[in-house]
DNA sequence: GGCGACAGTATGGTATACCATATTTGCTGC
DNA sequence: GCAGCAAATATGGTATACCATACTGTCGCC
């Protein structure tokens, strides 16, 4: 029973909770690519790993598949959430709605201390592309929608967009990295840094609205292209999420 | 340890699991206002009386957390969650921001049997209006709001849309029926369902984004007046959540 | 030789026991 | 009489033990 002495926190019960805490740790091995989508969460084995027990590990994972990060079916391992292809677009069309809307929001309560800083973003982010910095670039992109949002101060938006966020994670990244859309995505974004501070609302909505969607659907097409290229070879999943991992 | 057959369910753990019973349960006693907002949820208490062990309850309640409907805080009883005036609005906005995508969504998805469906519904309610049957009016209300999302058949927008709307659901119910406000809500229903069927996405989505806003403010001002002319007598919380219990 | 059934094992589900902390109450001293 | 402290109790947090079920591997029968 002493072999629990694992994570090592100098704060064992302070301000947050353990399952919470483990919530967290999962959140970031699923966003690290380290638990990749399909992979089954095997409640011992990943309890021992964390050092923790499995009642709060088993409440950190009721935390996360109803953020959508992981699936929970009757009897069976827990697995990380692989939503298919239609869900992916699903989310990114919401995902795009609630930019649009906050970026309408944000045309009308953007202070202009707001919009120096998100151009900060913009020119840190050109600074990444430049660079090839493909990670800061991505790291950068996020922070501009992040801070989009942010902007109309309401929490419930924000958080609602950091989950729909953490859902489709790997997916911008993989979007944002496989494709060779940066050029027109930058355009973008300078065009909705100039309506946001031409105070636009009715303009910039649209733009945010099918800004994600297109790098989406861009992508798809190119993997399309790919898997017809390539034939087969190892179809890198991500359509059913719901085939046998056996086989 | 024979008392445990208080749920008396026919099928004991078919397909779903008891901890998401036991959310929906909590979920129904607190969307029917048997748990009202502010209230203790006292675990030992409250497993006994459902006939489960705190275990699966716990799970429940972090699902419940997750979703807003409960308030977690460390070492302290779960509370059925008191949104403050101010995150009130804040879940109001978003949800009609939802809405007047999904709108907008629908002028170009909806068939023509959609459409008639929601008139149907509408009428319904106009009925229920008319009787002055205030709970049927409300219910339909809802339906009309459901099954508008419904028709942009994204499932990520559908289950976000009714999440929220359950954590203003008591709050909607006394916008609904507390205010006098009947005439026009209906007024803008007809609204909608016109620029639906003229599939005027520009136009229908502003109108439903402000749809719930309104009849929040419009309460609001009701409320204010009231209490300023009541002076104090229970003042019906609802503001301040975080507020200590003792003083 | 293949298919099916059964048994053993592993895994998720639940209950309970135990622990730490927070709250409350009563006692004591000022 | 009030305030503060201490002890007891109640309550949430965690670990573990036990149970039911699903999967797997093997054996036997067709």
């Amino acid at each position: 029973m002493d072999l629990a002495a694992n994570i090592t926190e100098e704060t064992p019960s302070e301000s947050t909770l353990k399952p919470e805490r483990v919530a967290q740790l999962i959140r970031e091995r699923i966003l690290e690519d380290e638990l990749s989508p399909g992979t089954a969460i095997r409640e011992r084995t990943l309890a021992t790993e964390l050092g923790v027990s499995r009642t709060p590990l088993r409440e950190a994972l009721k935390i996360l598949a109803t953020e959508g990060l992981v699936e929970l079916a009757p009897r069976r391992a827990a697995t990380v959430a692989a939503p298919s292809v239609r869900e992916q677009r699903e989310l990114l069309q919401l995902l795009g709605a609630l930019e649009g809307f906050a970026g309408a929001l944000a045309c009308t309560l953007a202070t202009p201390e707001d919009i120096r800083q998100l151009r900060a973003l913009h020119y840190e982010m050109l600074a990444a592309y430049m660079r090839g910095d493909r990670l800061a670039y991505f790291h950068r992109n996020q922070d501009i929608h992040t801070s989009l949002v942010a902007i109309t101060k309401n929490r419930v938006l924000i958080e609602h967009h950091r989950r729909l966020n953490a859902q489709v994670y790997r997916l911008r990244y993989v979007t944002n990295l496989k494709t060779e859309r940066w050029e027109s995505a930058i355009k973008e974004h300078e065009l909705i840094l100039d309506l946001l501070e031409r105070r636009e609302a009715d303009a910039i909505r649209p733009v945010l609205e099918d800004h994600v969607l297109k790098a989406f659907d861009q992508m798809q097409r190119q993997a399309e292209a790919r898997e017809a290229e390539a034939g087969k070879g190892e179809a890198r999943k991500g359509e059913a999420s719901k085939a046998g991992a056996k086989g």
